[in-house]
DNA sequence: GACACAATTCAATAAAAGTTGAAATATCAT
DNA sequence: ATGATATTTCAACTTTTATTGAATTGTGTC
């Protein structure tokens, strides 16, 4: 994976609208959701429901078929899988052994992380 | 892993100066490197590079330590494995069968996936 | 065809992020 | 103390992203 497919993708995360939209489409695969379904499990308005759709499409994170009257979206979970990799990939870079050293811990003291309710 | 900052690490990730300068801390660690190496590596001018370390840091995905005059940042991989840990846990999220059917293919076709040259 | 419904696009606006040069802060060397 | 170096903060500006209501497009139903 490019380093700039790899950023639209992060980019396509970044807002929590989005990856709610995201983890309720990985939720419901196979099957997916048509955009009024998200809307109102979401409570978004569809306008912007739109806008966010359009940026994850964008990435490559979902996919869309057309159903009718409906447009029915589902998460691309291969791809899903190829940015685990990547991240996988790079966090390691050259230094396998230093993951593997790390894996057994938590992440970070909490002192030293930001506080997330700010 | 809350989804808040979830949301705010790939925010983080979510530029490609960021990324690589992400990237480039993983390479160097454990030693980190001081911003004025960053910057001349990278090529981006100093203001330039305090901005995007700001927002690094602020996700929690590196980490700074003043060395005389100097200050040296170093790349937060327990933070980078915990995120690739909630990626797998939302990616295969009631249905662990699913990503394994998917894991031995690629991601998706070519052709389907938007053009990274544009 | 007329009407209701699903969803998007458009236009306007508000808010946030990115970039740059100049100024400020802090440390080291002489 | 003075001057050089490392880095950040500040202020101004440009660009991008997010939100919302109104208008538009396409599909199904009567």
């Amino acid at each position: 994976m490019k380093t700039a497919h790899a950023s639209s993708i992060f980019e396509a995360l970044s807002s929590e609208v989005r990856l709610d939209l995201f983890r309720l489409l990985v939720k419901s695969a196979p099957d997916g959701l048509v955009a009024g379904e998200i809307a109102r499990i979401l409570q978004v308005p569809g306008t912007n429901l739109s806008f966010h759709l359009k940026g994850l499409l964008h990435s490559g994170l979902i996919s869309v078929e057309k159903e009718g009257r409906f447009l029915r979206y589902r998460a691309n979970i291969p791809l899903m899988l190829d940015t685990i990799a990547y991240l996988t990939s790079e966090c390691c870079a050259n230094q396998p052994e230093q993951c593997r050293r790390y894996r057994t811990q938590s992440a970070v003291s909490p002192a030293v992380l930001p506080d997330w309710n700010d």
